[in-house]
RNA sequence: GGCCCUAUCGUCUAGAGGCCUAGGACAUCACCCUCUCAAGGUGGAGGCACGGGUUCGAAUCCCGUUAGGGCUACCA
């Protein structure tokens, strides 16, 4: 039998990294069993759903690469056939009329909450009118839940209370809907949060009900609920306090490969290395080996793998993969709230794709690019006044070595190689060291004391400029000096 | 309150009774490399929540305690 399974969320808020990481081991689990993945909205709940957010979770899923085989469905579009479950279901006494409303059940409940609901309709034949709603009427006995991820779960049934299956305007909720769909979708596994632990025994419940009065007789899937991903107070990752939604880490510049590596890591782990290709994700990657408890999203070594995987790209993908944020007017997509450093038509992909390389190898993350190289783009470029005042103010001999290099860029040619050398050679001659030397200098052509490697940088900004902002700062220096 | 889940370095994890004086990764500290910053290299510190069992032997199995968490809607 195909291997099906579904990724399910509801599109009621930014797509977060918790329904990422079901949605890459739904999808993980798919391709490894050459199986099916499906995509489908539960947008039963209209008061809470936004068609915006639909559209944020399938873009999101695409920047994932987490690519759908049959969908997006929308489950709206079967309230049909749950209608038409609903009814069998009725008809053959598994549902029961309930008029009770949420004020009433807790007025009889009062300080004994067990169960939900006390079943106060269940035997009264309560006539179907719009105020009523349909409950479930869970049999006796005890349901059990075989989780892949976590072995036998008992559920006595007796701690289920009667729970609602449709609302008295008919909307059909949920459970039903969920269940409905899956036996529509032929789903084998269902892979999600362990947030749903407790609906499973309703689910199964309605599963088996509906085998038995509808047809056909389909076996349960197969249940694996994974751990939850926690925030910092080790609780439920959640939409309104965390950081989490995944466009926000592509805004941040993060790598969808390395994104989907450091997620596949939670709850789970390679034989090997950590660093693992898709493909050694999709083979290794075995569902019972999932662990059980939940972990906590650490950004930190998320940005570390990503400036691994920022490493490993080629030169020509690293550039494509930073347009947005380096030349936003040729780039496919924009980052939220960006402000360019540098106006549009100074930049030049030539001087880019000379210092590419070397900043590359700097950055963890993508979005930290600009602010490396706008001395590039800037005609003058802010000087940080920290920088300013450790490297040339706070260092007599820096108005020495200014002069000295201005005097050596005159006339050498402009090559890294060639640079290194005869910086080196005036160096010497003052009698200092290289790391000492090399900061004023940095300073007078970036205005920065950290940055892309200084011999490099200076054969990008050219001679004449070189010998411009050299000159410029050696004339503050000279006046400031006391 | 009830039901359910979980418990190995700060974090993510390896570990399925002896291979564990518990391994790796990130973070952290020191040193090395070095034109800054990164990257890289070497080394260090750091953990089986607690208490009982079972067993010749337990991080691993069982029970309890404690601590976290999830669910407890006419939401999904």
């Amino acid at each position: 039998m195909t291997t099906r399974v579904r990724f399910a969320p509801s599109p009621t808020g930014l797509f977060h990294v918790g329904s990422a990481r079901s949605a890459l081991f739904n999808w993980l689990f798919a391709r490894q069993q050459d199986g099916v993945f499906l995509l489908r909205i539960e947008d039963t709940d209209a008061d809470r759903n936004r068609e915006e957010w639909v559209d944020v979770i399938i873009n999101s899923m695409a920047w994932l690469g987490l690519d759908v085989d049959e969908g997006p469905f929308r489950q709206s579009a079967n309230a049909v056939q749950h209608k038409a479950a609903v009814e069998s279901l009725y008809e053959a006494g598994v549902l029961y009329a309930c008029g009770c409303t949420g004020d009433d059940v807790q007025a009889r409940k009062g300080e004994n909450k067990t169960p939900g609901y006390d079943g106060h309709c269940r035997d009264l034949n309560v006539p179907r009118s719009a105020t009523t709603a349909l409950r479930f009427k869970v049999p006796e006995g005890m349901t059990v839940v075989d989780d892949v991820i976590r072995g036998r779960i008992e559920f006595q049934n007796a701690v289920i209370d009667d729970f609602v299956v449709a609302k008295s305007s008919g909307a059909v909720l949920y459970n039903m809907a969920n269940v409905v769909d899956d036996r529509v979708d032929r789903i084998t596994h269902v892979i999600r949060g362990e947030d749903h632990i407790s609906n499973t025994p309703k689910q199964q419940l309605i599963w088996a009900a509906l085998s038995r009065v509808v047809g056909p007789d389909l076996p349960l899937p197969i249940y694996a609920h994974l751990p939850l991903l926690v925030d910092a107070s080790r609780k439920k990752l959640s939409k309104r306090k965390d950081p989490v939604a995944v466009e926000f880490f592509r805004d941040q510049g993060f790598l969808p490969d390395a994104f989907v590596n450091f997620l596949s890591l939670l709850g789970w782990s390679p034989k090997g290395e950590e660093k693992v290709t898709r493909e050694e994700l999709i083979s290794q990657f075995t569902l019972g080996e999932v662990n059980q408890s939940p972990a906590f999203f650490d950004v930190v070594k998320l940005t570390n793998l990503n400036g691994a995987y920022v490493r490993e790209l080629s030169v020509e993908e690293f550039i494509a993969a930073t347009l947005p944020w380096v030349d936003p007017s040729t780039a496919l997509w924009s980052p939220a709230d960006f402000q360019p450093l540098w106006p549009a038509e100074r930049f030049d992909p030539g001087r880019y794709r000379a210092i590419a390389p070397v900043v590359q190898e700097r950055v963890a993350l993508l979005s930290e690019v600009p602010a490396m190289i706008d001395f590039l783009f800037l005609e003058n470029p802010p000087i940080d006044a920290a920088a300013w005042t450790k490297a040339v103010t706070g260092d007599r001999d820096a108005i020495a070595i200014l002069d000295a290099a201005i005097a050596a860029y005159k006339e050498t040619e402009f090559d890294a190689q060639v640079l290194h050398e005869v910086t080196l050679a005036f160096t010497e001659q003052l009698g200092m060291k290289l790391r000492k030397v090399q900061a004023p200098i940095r300073v007078a052509l970036t205005g920065k004391s950290v940055g892309p490697p200084l011999f490099e940088s200076l054969v990008v900004v050219g001679r004449d400029e070189v010998l411009r902002r050299l000159s410029a700062a050696r004339e503050v220096a000279g006046t400031t000096a006391t």
